[in-house]
DNA sequence: ACATTTTCTTACTTTGGAGTAAGATTACCG
DNA sequence: CGGTAATCTTACTCCAAAGTAAGAAAATGT
């Protein structure tokens, strides 16, 4: 509600529109449409409706990103940027690795949380899709994926086999599954989330990493 | 490929057609649908796309159907009631709580991996849409995470704690991710599957139910 | 002041696909 | 046999929403 179409249209002369430079635009629209889509999908918001959001005109959306699917696949690849570096801005390469964990656990739930509704949305939305957007949100989650496959490896000093593998997709269905939660309970705190399950997932890690490196140890 | 239009076209006298009565005529939709919807989503599958799968013309589907939210609502019921059938067919009440987890986890890695892709597909579009399929798949989920928190409390002898609620959270999503995961990557074995996410997540729980046991104990 | 570029809008075209009208053909039942 | 009910099709209507044409009004530079 209370939706501002400008903040300073009183104090521009005249009756015509204030003026707003196109890097600034963007990112209005760009806010417009997780907005849109978050609530009502990607089929469900109208390229008329973002445009509206943004307080602007609907070809200006289509001078600025030439269809809407561009305009879809901006927001994913903005977000997945901001995850990205919300997580990455928290994980210390030098920490042992069940703090890694807990850490990048920490930063994705805080992620969730700042984001309200807008991301895990999106993310729920971009993987169905199809087309580029749905490409480029498996690619990432890919990657996740394996790098905490990785990570788990590392910890138990060895290759990823795939029971690490298997591990990794767990835990980031976990993920997903407790950020949808957080959603509906607004009142959770990010950090308690991933406490939590940072301690329910890591006794089954341990044994897992053990096992590889008994294994290990009676192969070589 | 090679989709069968009428297997006794030429078993039947004359040009036209084999007439087929509703009852079966709904369930060969109800298969087109799913495998359509599957492929395509809910938005890319077109109703016309739908009833040249089953062999069939648009006005027969609006006939028994009503709409095409409705058709999607059917395929959601009747393929939601096939997994609980198949969960509910092997878990055993009197069996112990770490023997029940892995039943269900047993039968629901099993449904899927015989419902290649359709169903996995089919529920995440569900979840998505909005409206009474969205309504009715997340109603279902909800039911199976609280009988799951219900189960590791029964097996802490105790009421379901937050805790609990948050594990079977992080469980369910964990299965969701490692179904999609056994989705592009056919030669898993379901049981498999279903015993390493069992022996990676019972270390946690049953850590977490000996913490609810003492806390209980110690509150007596 | 004038030309050029950038921002922005009103009003339009187009189309893909949901849903329907009207009736043909075949089975069923006295 | 009719007559009634069920199955099934061709050939439409209709509309929401993506995308576009044409140009107005403001900024920016020279």
């Amino acid at each position: 509600m209370t939706r501002v179409t400008s903040q300073k249209s009183a104090a521009s002369h005249g009756p015509g529109k204030a003026r707003v430079p196109r890097a600034v635009r963007e990112q209005q629209m760009l806010d417009a449409s997780v907005e849109a889509f978050a609530a009502n999908g990607y089929h469900g918001a109208g390229v008329e409706e973002i445009a509206a959001i943004a307080g602007i005109s609907k070809p200006m959306i289509y001078l600025y990103f030439g269809s809407k699917e561009e305009l879809f696949v901006a927001c994913i690849r903005r977000e997945a940027g901001r995850l990205m570096d919300m997580i990455a801005g928290v994980v210390r390469a030098e920490d042992p690795a069940e703090r890694q964990l807990w850490s990048a656990l920490e930063g994705f739930f805080t992620f969730v949380s700042d984001h309200r509704g807008a991301w895990t949305v999106l993310y729920r939305q971009a993987r169905i899709q199809g087309g580029q957007s749905t490409r480029e949100v498996d690619a990432m989650r890919g990657r996740t994926i394996d790098l905490i496959g990785e990570l788990l490896a590392r910890a138990a000093s060895s290759e990823p086999g795939p029971e690490a593998v298997m591990a990794a997709h767990a835990l980031v269905g976990a993920c997903e599954s407790l950020a949808d939660w957080m959603l509906d309970n607004p009142d959770t705190d990010p950090k308690t989330t991933a406490k939590q399950l940072s301690h329910f997932a890591w006794p089954g890690l341990s044994k897992l990493m053990e096992a590889t490196r008994a294994r290990q140890r009676g192969e070589a």
